[in-house]
RNA sequence: GCCGGCGUAGCUCAGGGGUAGAGCAACUGAUUCGUAAUCAGUAGGUCGCGGGUUCAAAUCCCAUCGCCGGCUCCA
């Protein structure tokens, strides 16, 4: 007897009776090859346990373990298991958080008297393994949500009460796997003998549903994976990670250092560090000069006034470094560059005619950072932004917009970047300007992004409160995503410095101001830069492009002619004239990350010749150095946005 | 700022109450060498800084600065 019907994505349709489950549905739905992959289903579009009888006709889209749905399924399932055996180990009075699935993996929150230690983890996956060999079932429960309340009340645990009282429903779920019931809304793996290829990755404290003023928990953080392989592939990209890491390289490469006596997130940056910074800024200064833009130098301090004049001081306050008296006067650092800009622009009358105006400056500003937010060239107290103000008309605003976005990933491509993660925020609920300008600027942003062909996410209400604003991320060779391009419209500061310009009409009118920064801050986009190569930079970017390397001293004159004729040429090149072995010399450069080694030895004196061994340890054939220096600069100009390479 | 961990030679790290160690780097000398480390010697440290406990502290305790993993925030 059929009483309801049921299929698989739309499907044929089969007869099946009330009360089946989703489980034995699919058995015949499915082949078995399917089955043995699907870990939960969507029934109408709902996730749900494999468990679930189902009463009415329904249409079944298994969730499968190569899915990413599937993948934070068997993650959250995972975090219960962790939070099982944690009880396990650390006794009942352990109370318990949250504990969901995230981007690389899972996390449970934990309040406890006594703190966990790295040796812990261990004990915990130890006894994880234990419990997920008995392949215990997850069993979903309902039962009143005021019943439940009683019930983790009676468990002594606080959080999930607190989490209880503030749902909205009448009926709550649980679910117990082995001894542990944990307040959740599911799904679930059907049982834990799936969670085989786990690891507990890190310890961290965090606040109780992130707020500062809540009690401080201690965070695990782990990750599963189906197939032991990938938490292999997973670990192993860890691992490359870790030897990226732009500080690990910066040491290494004596690109910059940051010294305790100079202060936390203060950079200095060291002779191969800054040369590269001066590459980075030739090439942004002169593709800022051919797309229009003129360039501006400012003050790093200004009076107060100026602050309180941009709301910065009540805006930004927080994030500002306190004043400085100076003869009675106080003067502030700036965290911004922009009241600057809006000096130039006021130091005399504008006219529509010369809109747009593009103010472009690599401007250092001095942000006061929290200690524990600091982080190597990524997060930092002094850096230098690649900032531009554009003032223009609002029918220019598409227009300039789209300019924008051009330039922007031309310069990040030509970086090695080219994918983005692009986000448009809009109007936040605190906000300044009127509702028209704010649609009429989303939609320009719209527009513009559009035009460029570019996908984006909308964000809504993340926007800045003095207007919308895009933000581009860009994702290194090992697919992190980096914030670093940020294009903003601003109602505020017009209105607040009370900037016009005349119209065609002879009136004063409000210009609107554009803020943008393409790579963000010199020092977080070369920290990424170092990232993305692993330190081996492309040629054109290269601090040392070419290093020489004689294989006796019976060649050292020779070197020296070489030496002088490439720096001449205007080639960035070093010499190893050590008396030292070649294979010792090619070490050290290859460590050096240089990408071509010039190899002198008699053979190559006589010829009046380099032999040329690049970074990959082939070699070229032997060359003049004027055949040479035409070769690097070919190769220079076609290393411009090459992409990296990962492993 | 908060939770946890860690600060020993320029770098990477050992030593965990009883005379500060190794490798690499540096320096000196020998060697003159062809595609990822030649050999020998020398020098180098108030064990992050400040208190305390102890006959005795790099080691134990407290405080502080810095770094690391997170929370929060963001270029």
């Amino acid at each position: 007897m059929a009483d309801i019907s049921l299929a698989v994505r739309g499907g044929e349709q089969k007869g099946f009776p009330v009360g089946t489950t989703a489980e034995a549905a699919l058995k015949e739905l499915l082949t078995s090859k399917e089955r043995k992959r699907t870990v939960a289903v969507r029934v109408n579009g709902t996730a749900m346990d494999l468990a679930t009888p189902l009463a009415t006709d329904a249409d079944l889209e298994p969730v499968t373990v190569d899915s990413e749905e599937g993948l934070a399924l068997l993650r959250h399932s995972t975090a219960h298991l962790m939070a099982h055996a944690v009880v396990d180990l650390f006794g009942a009075e352990v109370r318990v958080a949250i504990g969901p699935a995230v981007a690389d993996g899972f996390y449970y929150d934990f309040d406890l008297a006594e703190s966990f230690s790295p040796d812990d983890l261990e004990r915990i996956e130890a006894r994880m393994q234990e419990i997920a060999a008995g392949n215990a079932p997850f069993v979903r429960t309902t039962m009143a949500r005021d019943e439940a309340i009683r019930l983790f009340d009676q468990k002594g645990q606080p959080y999930k009460v607190e989490l209880l009282r503030e749902l909205d429903a009448d009926t709550v779920s649980l679910y117990q796997v082995g001894d542990f019931v944990d307040l959740c809304r599911g799904p679930h793996l059907p049982h834990a003998g799936w969670l085989k290829a786990v690891k507990l990755t890190r310890l961290a404290g965090a606040y109780w549903r992130g707020d500062e003023k809540r009690p401080m928990l201690q965070r695990i953080y782990g990750t599963a994976f189906y197939d032991a392989k990938e938490l292999k592939k997973y670990l192993q990209q860890l691992e490359e990670a870790r030897k990226r890491d732009h500080r690990k390289l910066g040491k290494e490469l004596e690109l910059f250092t940051i010294q305790e006596q100079v202060g936390p997130g203060l950079i200095l940056w060291q002779p191969k560090g800054a040369l590269l910074r001066k590459l980075i800024e030739d090439y942004w200064k002169d593709e800022h000069y051919r797309h229009d833009y003129e360039l501006l130098y400012t003050p790093h301090i200004a009076k107060i006034d100026l602050w309180k004049t941009s709301g910065h001081l009540d805006f930004y306050g927080e994030n500002m470094f306190s004043s400085i008296d100076i003869e009675e006067v106080r003067y502030q650092l700036k965290p911004m560059n922009c009241p600057f800009h809006i000096g130039i622009y006021k130091s005399r009358k504008r006219s529509y005619r010369e809109f747009p105006v593009r103010w472009c400056e690599l401007g250092t500003v001095y942000r006061f950072e929290k200690t524990g937010a600091l982080h190597g060239l990524m997060r930092v107290r002094g850096f230098t932004q690649d900032d531009a103000h554009i003032f223009c008309r609002p029918d220019q605003l598409e227009e300039e917009i789209f300019n924008i976005l051009d330039l922007n990933l031309h310069i990040l491509q030509t970086f090695g970047f080219a994918e983005y993660d692009v986000y448009l925020s809009t109007r936040p609920e605190k906000y300044v300007g009127s509702d028209e300008h704010w649609e009429a600027a989303t939609e320009a942003l719209k527009l513009a992004l559009e035009k460029k062909g570019l996908a984006y996410e909308i964000d809504p209400g993340e926007g800045v409160f003095y207007g919308p604003k895009i933000d581009i991320k860009i994702r290194d060779v090992l697919g992190r995503a980096w914030q670093c391009s940020t294009i903003q419209v601003d109602f505020n500061l017009p209105e607040r410095f009370e900037i016009s310009y005349t119209g065609e009409d002879g009136r004063e009118h409000q210009p609107i101001m554009i803020h943008r920064a393409l790579m963000g801050s010199l020092e977080r986009f070369f920290g990424v830069l170092i990232e993305h190569y692993a330190g081996a930079f492309p040629l054109w970017l290269a601090p040392v492009q070419a290093r020489i390397l004689n294989i006796t001293d019976a060649q050292l004159g020779y070197v020296d002619q070489v030496y002088r004729e490439l720096r001449a040429a205007g080639i960035r090149v070093e010499k190893d004239d050590r008396n030292e072995k070649l294979n010792y010399k090619i070490r050290e450069a290859q460590l050096a990350k240089v990408p071509y080694m010039l190899i002198v030895g008699d053979n190559e004196m006589a010829a009046g010749q380099v032999t040329v061994r690049l970074r990959d340890g082939k070699n070229l054939e032997p060359m003049t150095v004027a055949g040479l220096v035409e070769w690097l600069r070919v190769e220079s100009a076609a290393s411009m946005g090459a992409a990296a390479v990962a492993g």
